[in-house]
DNA sequence: TAGATTGTTAATCGATTAACAATC
DNA sequence: TAGATTGTTAATCGATTAACAATC
């Protein structure tokens, strides 16, 4: 008899609590409460509550949740307890904006290696990286082992880059590309699209 | 009797149905039906024809959608049959990344200006935009009528940033900054934070 | 007409909330 | 002990899917 999975809606949650929580430690916080935590994301504190049980008994009655111990928990069920080797395709702008990025420090990644496939770009300084070319890729990536990628291609590009990255082994893909893409069941795929996102508001505006 | 709101979760979705049909558009196409569009997008015709259906009857029985009504609809339902112009504040690399990136075109929004507090940036340019001071923000967002800005200020300062930028009369706030920001009812906010978003997929990785 | 596909209803499935005993 | 807060159950709420009459 197999384990119930757990919902992927819950697992989308465990990021915003860790990284709540990590904010709390920072600022020399012990103890936090489901009740705290909901207020900061807007989130009831039974569903916090009822998400964390699913993984274990974290908390104490009376007393709450043991922030240290609370993110060592979430680390290790998201498998952040480590720092991930990520590749980046696309070394436009918003591939260069995450090359230099600092906001991956202390949250399980590390960006490995930048590609393109302009001539222009490649072997020309991004940070502390040198562009690589696209068509070495697949040989890179799984060379080194990466199975995180994020797509900053164009979006006529960004299929192609997918099938390759996959083909590379990579599992899990970030894209900034504009256009929706497929990939097997075995793969993660999220997307981010800031047009997306402002229409998605701009609905509620008259 | 007041007429039954639409989910947000299907609001969520119009964005998406919107980019699929209008690359639809730009390859010719002419119709399609809830079945390919739900191949394109992983989502059930059930659903797809289910969230349309809240809005009109935009399809035809045997024959499907036509694709530039369908366009016309939803840019309409989501509003974005018009620009909305949209501040960035915080001139990083993220900030300048958004200033200059070319995927808000059509897709109805338009940078409008950019902000920042450091003097060194301040009178500076990013692509066609002269950085303004943070200073005085809340007088030309409000004299401008700005309604929509993205957030890609360090995470220590974006709350404040909120505050203001409501102040000022924006509405929808797209946050970069990985904190989890709080507002009012009345405003709309959406977090875009890479890290999260690699995270929600590694819990999947062995 | 025959084939295809919509819009919609009812059934199913899943997620959230309320409530409270347990217990720190 | 008294007060607070967890973990969990049952109830509620909401979203998705299946199915099909309507109709192009």
């Amino acid at each position: 008899m197999a384990k119930k999975p757990i919902p992927d809606i819950v697992v989308g949650r465990l990021p915003q609590y860790l990284r709540s929580v990590q904010r709390m430690a920072a600022q020399g916080r012990v103890v936090t409460s489901s009740q705290e935590l909901g207020e900061r994301l807007g989130i009831s504190a039974a569903q916090i509550r009822k998400d964390l049980s699913q993984f274990g008994e974290f908390g104490k009655q009376g007393t709450g949740y043991q922030i240290t111990f609370l993110i060592d928990q979430i680390r290790h069920i998201l498998h952040v307890d480590k720092e991930w080797d990520v590749a980046i395709v696309g070394a436009g702008d918003v591939g260069s904006a995450l090359a230099r990025y600092k906001g991956f420090h202390n949250r399980g990644f590390r960006v490995a290696a930048i590609f393109d496939n302009d001539p222009e770009k490649v072997g020309s300084r991004v940070d502390s990286f040198t562009v690589l070319d696209t068509s070495r890729m697949v040989e890179e990536i799984r060379k080194a082992g990466i199975r995180i990628a994020m797509i900053t291609t164009p979006a006529p590009a960004a299929q192609e880059v997918a099938n390759m990255l996959i083909e590379a082994g990579v599992r899990a893909i970030l894209n900034y590309a504009p256009i929706s893409l497929n990939v097997p069941n075995n793969v993660r795929m999220q997307q981010i699209d800031p047009s997306i996102h402002l229409q998605r508001m701009t609905y509620y505006l008259d």
